[in-house]
DNA sequence: GGTGCGATTGCA
DNA sequence: GCAATCGCACCA
């Protein structure tokens, strides 16, 4: 079987957030859905890690909502925003520490579809709240080994759609590949 | 039980 | 520039 589809394991998730979330980029985001499955190679990624956070849902402690960030790595943290649109997060690190790891864009799953965008990638990958503290390593949701992006195209920035934040807003949380096609944001904010 | 708002998007 | 649309955190 090629190394491309080898499936990542709970080992790959339970590590601090700034380890996982450069080596998520170029992994394959796998989506089971009827007879089909979605795939999309991911393009974006933000970091969210800790209490002290401002942009974080942890912020404020553990609450009903964020709970599954709380948790051990491995499981996805799915919410909805604006009552409108979904969004994506993997879940790292060890129980009782609050990381989770938003899936900001990924190249489209199907011709046409568009996963560029939080909320545009939930609509490609068909990701709602039922996936909320889905397992990673199951059969609906997970990840494949892909062709990680090297060290050498990887950048970091600010994060986007936070800028209540004050000076968390400006620590560069956001991982893209470099010169990537489906990457999300304001221009500025590609590299 | 009431209120305010958001890790976004699409359209005017 | 702004409305859409709702779960939920927080206060009374």
């Amino acid at each position: 079987m090629n190394e491309a589809r080898r499936r990542l394991t709970l080992g790959f998730y339970r590590r601090p957030s700034l380890e996982v979330a450069p080596d998520l980029l170029g992994r394959e985001l796998c989506r089971s859905v009827g007879r089909e499955v979605l795939r999309g190679r991911i393009a974006e990624v933000e970091v969210y890690d800790g209490t002290r956070d401002r942009a974080s849902h942890a912020f404020p402690g553990r609450t009903r909502r964020n709970a599954p960030m709380f948790a051990r790595g491995g499981i996805a943290y799915v919410y909805l925003i604006y009552g409108v649109h979904h969004c994506l997060n993997v879940v790292t690190a060890e129980e009782g520490h609050p990381a989770a790891i938003l899936i900001r864009a990924a190249e489209a799953p199907v011709d046409g579809a568009n996963a560029a965008g939080p909320g545009r990638l939930t609509r490609a990958f068909s990701i709602d709240r039922e996936l909320d503290g889905e397992s990673l390593v199951g059969s609906r949701i997970w990840l494949e080994a892909g062709s990680p992006a090297p060290a050498s195209r990887i950048r970091r920035t600010a994060r986007i759609g936070i800028d209540y934040a004050g000076a968390w807003a400006r620590r560069r949380l956001r991982f893209v590949i470099a010169g990537h096609p489906d990457l999300s944001g304001p221009r500025s904010m590609n590299v």
